[in-house]
DNA sequence: TACAAGATTGTCT
DNA sequence: GACAATCTTGTAG
């Protein structure tokens, strides 16, 4: 069988795919621009097992996505303004899913700012890396090696550390260290 | 039917 | 460092 990398990374756990993502390419083609970042933060939800999830209560319409098949992506809104994403992962209906906190930019830089109407911070925040790459609410549901937003395997890490904290933001199961971060 | 809480961000002091 | 903006969900009456 082929060797898909990415097929190789959703295999794993959340918490497995959650650290594998860090050095990975997130790539959005929505209208006419590409935007591109490099992955270097993410958050392990675990599904009904986990307090912290919005799949911890059963299915919603709003987490319906969750529930999918490997390589979904989920995106919801927080605080009623913003809009954040996940990968899910796992075996369908168990509604694992892997945050994406932030990331580098690598492509389409000055579209980003133009998305974010300022040149700092642009996708140091899970709504912010929404906001730069023009994903929201639409984008529910969608298969991420169709597009328009699109995981490629990036350039890596380079090297650095990868280091294991709380997960933030929450208020339920705080001391669990599924948040991964690339130093530096 | 009403109300409180939440995986956030930007602005003001 | 503190607070407002704004929508979806869950719980109570």
């Amino acid at each position: 069988m082929t060797r898909d990398p990415l097929e190789a990374l959703l295999s794993g756990s959340v918490w497995e795919v959650a650290e594998g993502l860090l050095g990975w390419t997130l790539e959005s083609t929505v209208g006419d621009a590409i935007t591109a970042v490099t992955i270097t933060e993410t958050e392990a939800y675990a599904g009904e097992l986990d307090p912290a999830s919005h799949a911890f209560r059963g299915r919603t319409p709003r987490n319906a996505a969750m529930f999918g098949s490997p390589g979904t992506l989920y995106v919801y809104r927080s605080y009623g303004i913003h809009w954040c994403m996940n990968v899910v992962v796992g075996e369908p209906g168990l509604a694992h899913a892997v945050l994406l906190r932030g990331g580098e930019p690598q492509q389409g830089v000055t579209v980003m700012e133009e998305r974010r109407g300022r040149a700092t911070d642009l996708t140091n925040g899970p709504g912010k890396l929404c906001q730069a790459l023009a994903v929201t609410g639409d984008h529910d549901g969608l298969d991420l090696r169709a597009g328009p937003i699109r995981l490629v395997r990036g350039p890596g890490i380079g090297g650095r550390t990868v280091q294991r904290t709380a997960r933030i933001g929450i208020s339920k199961a705080t001391e669990r260290l599924w948040r991964y971060v690339v130093v530096g």
